[in-house]
Formats: C-alpha cells, sequence, structure tokens
DNA sequence: CGCGACGTTGATTTGCCTCAACGATTGTGG
DNA sequence: CCACAATCGTTGAGGCAAATCAACGTCGCG
C-alpha cells in the first residue's frame, strides 16, 4: 500500500492504467510537506506545478488595488489547486495559493505533465477530461455569480459543499461566494434565529 | 480551399497534423446554415454538439426564476459555443444558445469527438489544450466578476473585444457584464459627455 | 405605416458595503 | 501554562453602487 493511494485511485476512476503505467505516472510527482499559512504560488512568479492535495486544504486568492482578498478556489484531499492562467500559459501568477492547514501535497511539474501528455495517450486522455470538467465546473460558478443574491450563493455552496464550509474560514468563504465577512456573519445569524 | 479552411487553420494553430489527418478530422463536421434568432441549443434537451462557428455571432445564457437573461458566453468566427455542463456530461442543458446574426457553423456529435480523440493521440491533446485554454479564460472571467465593478468591467470587456462590442445587442452585453442594459446605457452616456 | 424590439432617461429603492467598535478564539513567547 | 497579542467573527449605523419601475424615444421590419 502506497501513500499515494488516493492519487492511483484518482487517476483510475479516469482512465485505466495496467501496473507500469501507474508507476511511470507517479514517478513524476513530488511528495511536499506544507505548513499552515506557507505559500506554494505567489504573485510575480510562474505557477510552475499543478498541485494534488493528498491532505490538508488550500485556498487560491488574488488582492485588488484596494487591499482586497477575493477567494478564486478552495481545495481540499482528492483535488487540484493551482493558479490555472499562470500555469497553462506558464507566465507569471497573479494569485497567492495558500495552505489552510498542514498539508501534504503530490506535485507535479509543467514539464514533466507535458512529457507524460506526450509519451502515452491515457495520460492525455487523463488531463484532457480533468480539464473538461474543470470548464463545465466554472461555467457553473460563473452562473451562480451571475444569477443569485448573496444569500443563495451562501445556501447553494452550503448545501454542494458542507465538509468543505467547516474547515474553511469565514473571510474565506465570503471572499469566495463574493461578500464581506461582515454580510455573511449576518446571513448566518439570520438564519440561526429561525430555529 | 475548402470552406472549412478557418477549422483547419485553428486546429494546425495547435496541433500539427497531415492532409490525411485533417480529413479524417474534417469527415466529422457538419456543415449548417443558422437564422438569426434560431436557438442550437434550449434548456432541457441534452446538447449533444459542440459548434464551431465559420460565420455569425451566438451567445448562451440562462433565464433565471424572475425571467431575466444572463449571458454566460458570447462567440463570433473562429471559436466554439456550447452548453459544456451539458456536453460534457450529456444531461439536460439549462442554457440556450441562440444566433445573434444569420451564421454558418460545423457542428461536431458527442459522440464523433469521443471517437476521433481516441482514435488519434494528435486529436485529443487537440481537445485538451482547447479545454485548458477555457478553464484559463474562465478564471479571468471570475476574477474580473469578483474584483471589478460594472463600470470597470465594461472598460475591460470593451478593450479586450472592440470588435464583438459593436456586433453585440445592448443587452446582451450587459447581461454578460452582470449589469441591467439600464446601467450600461447610463455608463456609455456618462463616458460621451466627457469627450 | 404601425408594431415590436431595443435603448434612454429620471425617480426611487435596496442589497450589500464601509467604517467602527467590540467580543471571541487562537496562537505564542516568557 | 498563563498572559497578552493577533486574528477572526459579530453587531450597529450610515452610505453608495446598481437595481427597479416607469415612461418615452427610436429604429428596423413585416
Amino acid at each position: 500500500m502506497n501513500e499515494s493511494q488516493p492519487l492511483i485511485d484518482h487517476i483510475q476512476k479516469r482512465v485505466i492504467l495496467n501496473e507500469d503505467e501507474v508507476q511511470a505516472f507517479l514517478s513524476y510527482f513530488k511528495y511536499l510537506k506544507i505548513r499552515k499559512r506557507q505559500f506554494i504560488i505567489q504573485p510575480g512568479f510562474v505557477a510552475h506545478h499543478k498541485n494534488y492535495i493528498l491532505k490538508g486544504a488550500f485556498r487560491a486568492y488574488v488582492v485588488d488595488d484596494n487591499g482586497q482578498d477575493h477567494t478564486i478556489q478552495v481545495s481540499i484531499e482528492d483535488w487540484w489547486i493551482s493558479d490555472y492562467n499562470s500555469y497553462v500559459y506558464q507566465k507569471p501568477a497573479t494569485m497567492f495559493v495558500e495552505a489552510l492547514e498542514p498539508s501534504i501535497i503530490l506535485q507535479l511539474d509543467y514539464k514533466d505533465e507535458a512529457l507524460l501528455k506526450h509519451q502515452n495517450h491515457k495520460f492525455e486522455t487523463f488531463f484532457r477530461i480533468m480539464a473538461e470538467r474543470s470548464v463545465a465546473h466554472m461555467q457553473r460558478r460563473i452562473i451562480t455569480n451571475l444569477t443569485m443574491n448573496a444569500e443563495d450563493r451562501y445556501k447553494e455552496y452550503e448545501a454542494l459543499h458542507p465538509d468543505i464550509v467547516q474547515r474553511m474560514p469565514q473571510y474565506a468563504l465570503a471572499s469566495y461566494l463574493g461578500m464581506t465577512t461582515e454580510y455573511l456573519s449576518r446571513l448566518r445569524n439570520k438564519r440561526a434565529k429561525k430555529s
């Protein structure tokens, strides 16, 4: 039993690999422990890696001209995180990616990912599937942001990701949902009174 | 010279194909004329196709519970359009995709796309690249929506896509940018006075 | 020409933000 | 292991960006 088993399962759910292929795939990943509050990506530096989370939680956020945070992505175990604009085009990042908890990641370098994709059609397929699903997911988020008010966005997120809500600090959730911490606090409190 | 030449160029910019491969790829596309205001995707029906626009313009939008439109995507020549949540998972669409002008599209069926991807590593690569770039693009849009006010979103869009702004009806642009037509009208007018 | 779709303008309202002050909880060094 | 600071969340008062509602101008098209 390998410590990277969750990643193996993750891949096997999407493409079928034999033992050699699994080993070839894994051989490119770097096992890393990350402390709470540590950054794995920072603005100005190119995001050289795609990060699979074995344990812990991360958030990706930008800081606007007024110094306000805006959380773009939150990820926990069995998800990936990076600044995809930086990663895909290999240009400087605009985002911070920071550990919300002590975490363990498996890191894949951009060049190694390119090698993997080129080396084996199945690996290419795997990354294609990942990207397609990300597109679908982001489209849903855009729809949510355009169509719902603050309260409904909160309710929806809570219904979809109750596990993540509990582990995420409130300021991160608020800025992910596009509202202030004060306003989210009011929403929560308003509901508490009803029951 | 083929009427599908723009699609050939589009592909060759991303992967290098020989003549046979180009023909194999094209053989799956259906050439279609679409009238202005015609729908190519409607809520409740599965989006069976990915659509490459040879000529014309489309917008994809959802209608919320209050009957309001929200434009999710606008595309012109040399772009693709679909309801990706519906297409990727082959489940019923939530969006309308409607021609803004008389248009000509090249339509690829979901199953045929799957065949193409399986048949040739390069085709798989092509679709992977498309999806990756969509992810990056959508991430930028999410950031814009979270960090900018209405006026700045309008300015940014106009700077990035001056050609599209001119061809798009105002209500479509407003709902794409997440504001009302009235407010967009005011923004434009405000600026007109300055000069 | 006349109708329907689109855009404009004004008056009013509101959802959410800002600012400020204050509790609660977490983390840390002595 | 406690004390104190820093971080995080709560609550209230007031303000503003953008929405809503309504009425009217305009353009394209059957």
